[in-house]
DNA sequence: GCTTTAAAAAGTAACGT
DNA sequence: ACGTTACTTTTCAAAGC
């Protein structure tokens, strides 16, 4: 009897300290990426939900830390992408996917489709472009969006070829290397994405 | 006004069947031509016929998964072919071993392009998959038949899971209806 | 859960030229 | 800036780790 007191004591020691874990992870990744600390705290509503449901049996605490991280952001409307996420984590860039498919599903996130526009703010500030090359960046998202045009993109490279457009409306040219730099995305899918963009705007560029 | 029906082909059969006899997968590797048979990373010998063109696993136990076939036709006369090679090598084999198909994957094209953010929300995004950060593809599984198809944004779509041909018909009348009542074709 | 096999869809990426 | 190859997703069986 003594036994089993001292192996529950045993096993609730071990959860707390790997509930710990993962929160002290979660608070490491969202600070090495610069986020609000109300993200945090969805993060780990998110990471304490998949915990009583059960979610993470047969995966990594740092994968579901992870994912849980990468839902918060976009949640809180500032998301950061896969590619982004997985240079702070320990956990590549698939595993984070698929494990972020698989709470998102089974919590019912009912998570949305990232807008492109929630790129262009961040992006444009560390490529120190103007409030006007945003402004036309999003007009640019906004109406090609509406024409269908994002279907299966990848929100980045869509934000990407939209501010690398902006750039040039505007003359205040940033090179196609410079912004897939930011995007983390690669300079063919600027180029691909632009020319559908200028196309459906009917602009020369 | 093509009906998306007309449209569907079957890219994929995958079926399984058994010949009812143990096999010693080392000594059929050694004697039969084009075999790829390695234990240590796979319990299966892969052994490929040209015409029809599919792909064969046959394991220790006599069971055999065949896959690549583009019809039940071809995936039937795909295993007659495997069935003889065996026999060439003095393996019984029953007369005509069951075979039963596993899975159809099958490709259809809607006619136009889909906007997947608003199909996403108009299904329901608890119905749905849609990550196109990872892939391009929204993921709709439906409960009859029960299929899971994959829809691109260019109106091309593909259905998998099916044990039918009819399943893919039901799958895509089911999915153009649904479409039309939300309004998101067209 | 993983390993292998096949196939389509469309996007993205990483090679080489 | 091309072209080619290859990877992402879904489905399914098989036997073994």
């Amino acid at each position: 009897r003594l036994r089993k007191w001292q192996e529950r004591i045993r096993t609730k020691d071990a959860g707390e300290r790997n509930l710990q874990f993962a929160l002290s992870e979660i608070d490491r990744m969202a600070s090495a990426l610069g986020v609000p600390r109300s993200v945090r705290e969805v993060a780990s509503v998110i990471y304490r939900r998949a915990l009583k449901e059960d979610l993470i049996r047969g995966r990594s605490i740092e994968g579901v830390a992870t994912s849980a991280l990468y839902a918060a952001c976009r949640k809180e409307g500032i998301p950061r992408s896969l590619e982004e996420i997985s240079e702070v984590s320990r956990v590549e860039r698939k595993e984070i996917g698929r494990t972020y498919r698989y709470i998102s599903q089974e919590l019912g996130l009912e998570m949305r489709p990232v807008d492109p526009k929630k790129y262009v703010p961040r992006f444009c500030s560390e490529l120190e472009l103007s409030e006007e090359v945003q402004t036309k960046a999003n007009e640019i998202i906004e109406k090609t969006a509406e024409e269908g045009l994002l279907s299966g993109k990848s929100p980045t490279g869509y934000a990407a070829a939209a501010i690398y457009a902006a750039s040039l409306l505007c003359n205040e040219k940033k090179t196609q290397r410079e912004v897939a730099d930011v995007a983390q995305v690669t300079e063919v899918t600027i180029r691909n994405r632009y020319q559908e963009q200028i196309e459906a705007m009917g602009i020369h560029g | 006004m093509t009906d998306p029906k007309d449209t569907i082909n079957i890219e994929n059969v995958v079926a399984s069947t058994g010949i009812g006899q143990e096999l010693d997968l080392q000594s059929v590797a050694m004697d039969l031509e084009g075999a790829d048979y390695d234990p240590e990373q796979f319990p299966g010998l892969v052994y490929r016929t040209q015409n029809p063109k599919s792909a064969a696993l046959i394991f220790r136990s006599g069971k055999i998964v065949c896959t690549g076939a583009k019809s039940t036709d071809d995936v039937h006369e795909s295993l007659r072919i495997v069935f003889d090679k065996l026999r060439e090598l003095q393996i019984q084999v029953n007369e005509d071993p069951e075979i039963v198909v596993q899975n159809i994957v099958t490709s259809a094209d809607l006619g136009r392009n889909l906007n997947l953010n608003a199909i996403a929300i108009g299904l329901g995004l608890e119905n749905i998959e849609y990550e196109p950060e990872q892939f391009p593809g929204l993921v709709y599984r439906l409960d009859d038949p029960e299929v899971v198809a994959l829809l691109f944004g260019s109106g091309k779509l593909v259905i998998t899971g099916g044990k039918k041909p009819e399943d893919a018909e039901h799958a895509v009348d089911k999915i153009v209806s649904r479409l039309e009542d939300l309004g998101l074709l067209e």
